[in-house]
DNA sequence: GTTCTTTCTTAACCTATGTGAACGAAAACC
DNA sequence: GGTTTTCGTTCACATAGGTTAAGAAAGAAC
């Protein structure tokens, strides 16, 4: 595998050492590509027939509603996957559309490739599984946060899981990813600011 | 597989017939189990060893934050599974709860098993990661809704979604599940009734 | 450097949803 | 069948966050 980075990544969700013939058969399925900043992966209406893991650079997907509010749905750095999940998993056309945040450098995973891949090797459904198993702990967590906590507990419990993101990531994108809107966060963090 | 309904299941998901084999395993791994109505299966600061299949009745889990509010997390009637993800897939103390919404029977699948099962037969690893892959576009899809849309539009599409949950979830539950309070949706639903 | 564009901040006012309390209707219990 | 909880509704009032608009600050483009 020509990328360290994703195979030590995938070891470690695995709990085990990759085989080289599971690399090598990653190697012949995925191919890396790059971005200009501002360049979009996927646009909502289309198939979404990729998945990306990040190998420098930052992305995200977002969905627009009929209001017209853009809102994120998930910010991606390195060693992060991220594609639209309706569309990938089922192949229905995708509602988000994935952009990048900076110039970005990235592995390409098609739909087609992805689903031989799970078939050569066994691993490859494992590791997927727990990836997802992960994932999903994670965005049990995040609905229980925005249903349950104000938007300055969210802010603060942001702040405090995703510090890295706090820095490279446009307010305004945090704030749709926060469910409340680039004023309020600005609001929120000035009353932060006084009470601390 | 003594439980045809859960055969039925995972073959749809699985998109092929499940092996004997595959299914005596399970068999092994699983028992069934029956509660009454406003039981505990999992209680906040212990860990959560099993997942739960449902054959009759229907469960939820749910959050209770500082503040001392219960949040709905997850309903699960016939043929759903469910169980504290954070708890489950890492073993953690679990945060949430899960409770019986009415007499209940079950099929119970403790951690070590599902681990094992994993490990005796590949499509147990491919079950499972597409039943993720499933549940993670749903997760998606919520997440946005809950962020981008007003209490009313949420509850419309919950009710166009779930009818059946409709009918059998009290209201107060939906409206945690929705992030608002009994109150507001009992005059959002007053308000539909008026406007159509 | 200067200009243009994007992002962030502030403020006044507005609205959706929360709060607390009271009441009636189911449902559970004996 | 009567009693006791639980659940749903309504209302008056409170508040977090949305809206609109304007300007400041920070980047990008030239």
């Amino acid at each position: 595998m020509p990328h360290h980075t994703l195979q030590t990544t995938i070891e470690k969700t695995l709990g085990e050492s990759l085989p080289d013939t599971a690399c090598r058969q990653f190697d012949a399925m995925a191919f890396e590509k790059s971005f200009d900043k501002k360049q979009l992966l996927v646009e909502p209406g289309r198939a979404c027939n990729y998945q990306y893991f990040i190998l420098e650079g930052a992305c995200y997907s977002y969905y627009i509603n009929e209001k017209g509010d853009k809102n994120a749905v998930q910010f991606a750095i390195e060693n992060y996957w991220i594609t639209d999940a309706a569309s990938y998993f089922a192949g229905q056309p995708s509602v988000s559309t994935i952009e990048t945040l900076e110039p970005t450098r990235l592995l390409v995973l098609s739909r087609q490739n992805f689903e031989l891949l799970c078939k050569t090797h066994p691993l490859w459904d494992r590791y997927f599984r727990i990836l997802l198993q992960t994932t999903l702990a994670h965005l049990h967590y995040r609905i229980v946060n925005t249903t349950s906590e104000n938007a300055e507990h969210r802010y603060r419990e942001f702040s405090r899981l995703y510090p890295h993101f706090i820095q490279r990531i446009p307010q305004y994108l945090i704030a749709s990813y926060l469910g409340i809107k680039p004023q309020s966060l600005s609001r929120i963090r000035k009353e932060i600011a006084h009470k601390g």
